[in-house]
Order: C-alpha cells, then structure tokens, then sequence
DNA sequence: ACCGTTGTTACGTCCACCGATACGAAAAGG
DNA sequence: CCTTTTCGTATCGGTGGACGTAACAACGGT
C-alpha cells in the first residue's frame, strides 16, 4: 500500500541451481511472505512465486508439521507459526544488532545534516548486507532491499571490506568480477590500486558501478578490535552526489562513523 | 554448559512425512542450529542430525547462495546469514511480542510468591505454544521445550482455548484426541463438559493428563476484544501442585493473569 | 442454479536429490 | 618430518520423492 515513489533497485544474481536443493528455494520464499504478511494464502502464494499450487500447497504444510507456520481456524489461510519466532532469538544474539541500535541516532543526525539517504550495512563472514536505511528528503530517492548480500567490488561499502582484507593479509576472492556497468572495476590490478587507495583515505565511493545514475559515498565503522565490522552509508543519484564527492560530505560520514565506532568500544 | 537439573519433558510427534517435502526438515533444522550456535560445521551438523554430510553439505550451500548463512573467511565454518535476521524482524512485529514483555514483571512477581515455574503461552492460529519461562525454585523442575505446539486437550493452556472456542461457537477439532497417559481425557463428552467447567471457573488444570507426575494450572489472558490470546501457567511434580489445586494458588494465577489482561488494553 | 473462488487430494511420470566415494588441504599426533 | 585423521568440497549414477496435471468439496457472490 502507499505510493512507492523511490526507484526498487535489487542487486541479485539469477538462480544458479549449482548443485543445491531447489526445494529449499521455494520454502525460504514463503516463510518470508509468512514473515512479511499476516497470512497468505495457498494460491495467493502460488502465483506470486509463479509455481504450482500443489506444491506451494506441500510446502506449507511441511512448515505446519514443523511448527513454522500454522493455518487460521476453519483451515482458511496460513500465517507465520511459534518457530518462526523462535528463530528470532538469533537476533539478539548476534553483537551486531547492538550496532544497529547503536547507530541509529548517529544516523539521523547525518541524515538531517545532509538531506540523503543513509544506509548501515554489516558484515557477514564474508558478505555484506545492508540492514538499516533512512529514507533521505529527496523526492525520487534510490533504496536497496534490505537484508540482502551487494556485490563487493562494486558498491563503496563492499570495497570497504575488501580494502581491510587487503590491509589484514586476506586473499581477496578470486572468483572473476561481474561487470554490472561501464564504470564497474573489474580488472584484479585497477582494483588493488583503488583499494589501497580506498584503505589510506578512509572512505570508499562507487559513482555508477553497480547502477548508472547512482553513486554512493561510505566509511568503516570498526570494532575494538580495528576490524571493519559495518560501514557507514549514504546514497543517491549521481546527481546529488557528484563522482567527485564534495569535500564536507565525505569529512561529514567519515566523523559519523568514527564517532559510531568509538562509541561502541565504551 | 552447566547442570540440567530439571526434568527435559518434550511433547513431540513422530516424522508423519504424509505428503510433505522432506528437504524442508532437514532445511530447517540447519537453519535452527545456524540460528542458536554461533557457527557450524557440515560434519558436525550430519552427524547430530543422523545424516549424510554431502546432503547437509548441500543444504547448506543453497542456504548461502539464498543469504541465509554465510561462511566464515578461509572457507571454513557456517554461520546465520543476514537474510535470516531479517526474519527475525517479523517476531517483533507481531502484536504477541508485546504481550511477553508486558508480562514479564508480573509472572516474576508470581514465581516469587508461589516459588514454582510460571510459563507464558501464545496462541498461534489454532495451536497453542510456550513462548517465555520462568525457572521455579524447586530443585527438580519441569521445563517445557519453548515454541513448540502442544497438544490442547491434554494440557491447561490447550483447555483453555478449547473453552474459549466452545464459549465463541467456534467447532471443536474432529480428530481423535491422542491418549499420553491413563488421565488423559479422550471422550468428547467427557471432554466439553471439562471444557464448560473451565470457562465457568476461569482456570484450568490438567494433572498428569500429558505426562505422569506433572499438574500445571492455566488462566486466560485476553485482548482488548475478551478474546484469548495468551494463558499463564504454573507447572511442576504433582507433588507441589496437588490434583486438587489450593484456593490460594489458583487465585493468584487468575489475578495476575486478569492483571496482564488489563495492562494490555492500555 | 451457475459461476468463480478457495484449500485439498489422488496419481503417475521424471528428474532432482541422495549416498557412496574420492580429492586436497589443513590440523593433529608421534 | 612423515603419517594419520578430519575437515570442506566435488563428482557421479540410480532411484524414490517431489513434481505437475487434474479433479475434488466447500463457500460466496451475481
């Protein structure tokens, strides 16, 4: 519901089946629309997924057996089951939702300050995933789907990571780098350039190398370690964000994040 | 870690695999040991499963090509991915969330003065599962797995939302009510009139109906609309809580219970 | 009474999943 | 240092489980 007036951009490669288990496929896509909705139901989920209804059908009653999902009385719809919750304890666990709540003020600040978008990504093992966004006061704003892994060769706080890997020793991946535009960086030797230099000024950019029309500026937030354990982003149109990023935006994320990263040491 | 002194009792039926999708077990019992351990081995996860390590391999491997684990640098050990946070977020969505952490004081307040084990449950659909647990002083307690559905005709809380069907003339569940011991209730007849007893007192009991040696004593706990949506319940050896539960126990469950009731609807 | 829904079920075909087996690497142990 | 074990990963036929098709019963609206 409501009018979505900001441009969806979803960063995702296509299937890939390599030597996986479909099945599961399709179960993680109706627990999150069990997540997401109240309840749904077994043909409205068939056709959203563009699969059987059969088999959407058994699969969301392997979920009932389990305890992931239950069906509303009179075996109408289905909705999310005490499991599903369950998981939900992994959450607190992790020391990264500290972060999050950690940042958040931090972030509106910036926010305000500079009238974009900001973006908080964490690191999982070896991916990225943005997972808190402030919506900035443009009009047509650029989003990411959330809880989703970015490319890292590509997006500034992808590079980030990269960048501490490099000063840490660790390999960088040597699958081959996609090229999503003209400007994306694919070449390993250009790449190791720009991360050293990604790694000694403090903050990454990424003007149009995932999606043209959009740059991003981003800078680490470290744990007591000095390990990059989430970057610090904003994002728009290129248009906002000029490929030469402007002198006191980039001083302006760069104190926000150092101040996140000091804060979470006390 | 530590001593388990209590009494592990899990209500828990058999595979039953009638026309599901097996995978999703094996899927979603990695995705549990993803989400309470820190991080997992495949060899480790095949063998606490009983599977084989190529299947659990493969399981894992879709997991992560969907963001719902990532592995750890130096392709290690496996570990939760964001996309299965994400998830997580739904938990505090639902209105039920708020419920537990109104409760909690309260239920503190009654394990203190009673000195047993206070369970919080939530009424998920048309199952009934134990969301929150409050450890009871007893030496030996019973402890209940958590987010897991329990049988209803055979426990307080279940009786409890029988009632409040029955009261609502929503139908009872035609499928034959499973015996666990020699007092569980089977008969239907026998079973409404308990069912009209109950809604007229306001509590339920349910000595050794589940498991031998174990009574609990359930209130309801309703919404705004009267309708229940959770039950509080003590639990323990029916050597503390007597088939014939004491006046003086069973008010204090019924007051806090109406307590939490009204502090919802604030 | 006729539609168009919905969730549910049965059945036969086929391919996705499985188990066995093996490989390279890294740790353990002597 | 070599051996041994254990780890994650990869390959490869055979088979049985998951799949799609199609029909079912139960509602709700016109």
């Amino acid at each position: 519901m409501g009018r979505e007036l900001s441009t969806q951009i979803v960063v995702e490669s296509e299937p890939s089946n390599s030597g996986g288990v479909m099945a599961i496929q399709l179960a993680l896509e109706v627990l999150e629309s069990l997540a997401k909705h109240d309840s749904v139901g077994v043909t409205e989920l068939s056709r959203a997924r563009g699969s059987t209804k059969a088999r959407v059908y058994r699969h969301l009653r392997t979920l009932v057996d389990n305890g992931y999902a239950v069906q509303d009385l009179g075996s109408e719809r289905y909705s999310a089951g005490p499991r599903l919750v369950a998981l939900s304890r992994v959450a607190s666990l992790t020391p990264f939702e500290s972060v999050v709540r950690l940042a958040r003020p931090a972030m509106m600040r910036l926010r305000d300050d500079t009238g974009h978008s900001v973006n908080l990504s964490l690191v999982y093992g070896e991916t990225v995933a943005i997972v808190e966004t402030l919506q900035g006061n443009a009009l047509i704003g650029v989003v990411m789907r959330t809880h989703t892994s970015m490319p890292l060769h590509s997006t500034a706080a992808g590079k980030l990571l990269l960048a501490d890997w490099l000063a840490n020793g660790i390999a960088l991946p040597d699958r081959p780098y996609e090229r999503f535009t003209n400007h994306t960086i694919t070449d390993t030797v250009v790449l190791r350039r720009e991360l050293y230099k990604v790694q000694e000024q403090g903050w990454a950019g990424a003007p149009e190398e995932t999606v043209l029309g959009v740059n991003a500026v981003s800078a680490p937030i470290r744990d007591h370690h000095g390990d990059v354990i989430a970057m610090l982003s904003i994002m728009s149109s290129i248009q906002f964000i000029p490929r030469i990023a402007p002198r006191e935006l980039v001083d302006a994320i760069k104190c926000t994040a150092h101040e996140i990263s000091r804060a979470l040491i006390l």
